[in-house]
DNA sequence: TTGCTCCTCACGTCACGTGAGGTGGC
DNA sequence: TTGCTCCTCACGTCACGTGAGGTGGC
């Protein structure tokens, strides 16, 4: 026999864990002093605690475990038990896997932006850009209607999002409505999806600029890019890309005075 | 500007979590009656409950959240909580897999004993038997020692166990100590581990009886078996195999009245 | 006397949910 | 008057942990 202090070391239960499974009748010591309330276990305790513990590890409440420990004396009455447990832990798991998988998003996003706006002095710079697979949906409209397309885009396509969404601009001027555009996710794998366009966009080289700050300033930078590429001789072509490095996040608007967007002119 | 009723239609939070974030400082409302105490909410509390509820989605506490509210105002400054976050989920999942491992083992385990229970009455008859593919450790002891050796076997080959544990028995007589046993696991792929032997265990044709009830009481049905085997003019071949189909639970000890072990006896 | 072990309350944690009991406007 | 909405306590959930305050034997 031992006392709750030897019978807490062997079993790996605390004191107090003890005294509860004691009181909710889970774990009843072999026998009790009538004068001090001591608890006294013995080796059956120890099986007993052995089973408890096992199923604790194996997320069963308490109030589970004194179900089964009631009902139960062999593994096989057990499985109706396991299989409901089963089904619980998917359930969390296929939760889980989720949280990582956005939590994954937000950071692999944030610390682009970060890395964007402490790598550049923000200089109109002539660029190589490497062919890349995308998806994307063409409409006419406004600059501010993207979200809703990338809302869309994501819902598709968000487990093979593989960088920054973009717009593409098919219009040779700035429109304010009606714009062609067609707002853009670079994606890792091919996927038929209706009324999305799934395909490589070409590489090449190009003139890009990143502004930063809302979009309203925008045509500031546009001008410089412009005026860069009037300057060095070179000829425009379109679409224009505007990749947006950062803007209103996931989670928080932000502040539009940070919002980073990158001007690719293809040349 | 809504009452609480309607605020918590538009955001899907419940009238008492709000009063909660409010008590918590969390979402506070926009104006709160003097008199009444009643509370008033305006949009800008509704992007504030799109926050909170993308961020409770997460997983994050409502300290957690407090927290962040508090030192961010960009999804920048959230990428360290995320990256803890990350931890702390991953763990959940690396601990959910394991879980659901042992839920299945034991649950896989039990079906086949129920199963074996069920459709056999416990005849001596005969089968042919596949080759598998097995890893097994061989000791001179006694039975009892087998326990040991199989706990031993499953800390190597857990992900890779494929059936029932069973003993092979190297002496042609039986032996209460100092046997020649082999405790071995079926397993679905090869892997090298010192002291375990790892190869495949030819099949062939066998006389096969189960054998109900504790082990103290296998010599019994050992005699059947052999009886049965003179009986039909055969030569029984070593090692002889002790399948376990039901001994002591992972979880529980059971009913040893209630062991399942099947003998085969190749021929 | 000190240190150790045991005991029994009682309260805290976490994110709410569940009443009870009452108010005010339609 | 009835039904609806709002309010404030206060207590329950879950598996313990954390004291407080006291006991008994070495």
């Amino acid at each position: 026999v031992y006392t709750i202090g030897e019978f807490s070391r062997i079993t790996g239960l605390s004191i107090k864990a003890l005294r509860l499974y004691h009181e909710k009748g889970i774990l009843v010591p072999s026998a009790i002093d009538t004068e001090s309330n001591y608890r006294y276990y013995d080796s059956h305790n120890v099986e007993q605690a052995r089973i408890i513990t096992h199923l604790r590890d194996l997320q069963f409440g308490l109030v589970e475990i004194a179900d089964i420990l009631d009902d139960v004396e062999d593994d096989c009455d057990v499985v109706a038990f396991f299989e409901k447990k089963k089904i619980e832990i998917s359930t969390q798991i296929r939760n889980n896997l989720r949280i990582l998988r956005d939590l994954n998003t937000i950071i692999k996003n944030e610390k682009g932006a970060i890395m964007a706006s402490q790598s550049t002095e923000f200089q109109v710079e002539e660029k190589d850009l490497e062919p890349i697979l995308i998806a994307g949906i063409r409409y006419k409209g406004k600059y501010s209607d993207c979200g809703k397309y990338f809302g869309k885009l994501g819902k598709s396509f968000g487990g093979v999002m593989n960088g920054n969404p973009f717009n593409l601009y098919y219009d040779g001027e700035v429109k304010e409505t009606d714009a062609d555009i067609e707002s853009c996710f670079p994606i890792r794998k091919a996927k038929d999806v209706e009324g999305v366009s799934v395909r490589e966009l070409p590489g090449g080289h190009c003139v890009s600029l990143i502004h930063k700050g809302s979009y309203e300033t925008i045509g500031r930078s546009y001008e410089k890019v412009l005026s860069y590429i009037k300057e060095k001789g070179y000829t425009p072509q379109l679409p224009s890309r505007e990749i947006c490095i950062k803007g209103p996040g996931m989670i928080f608007k932000g502040n539009p005075e940070n919002y980073l967007t990158e001007i690719q002119v293809m040349i």
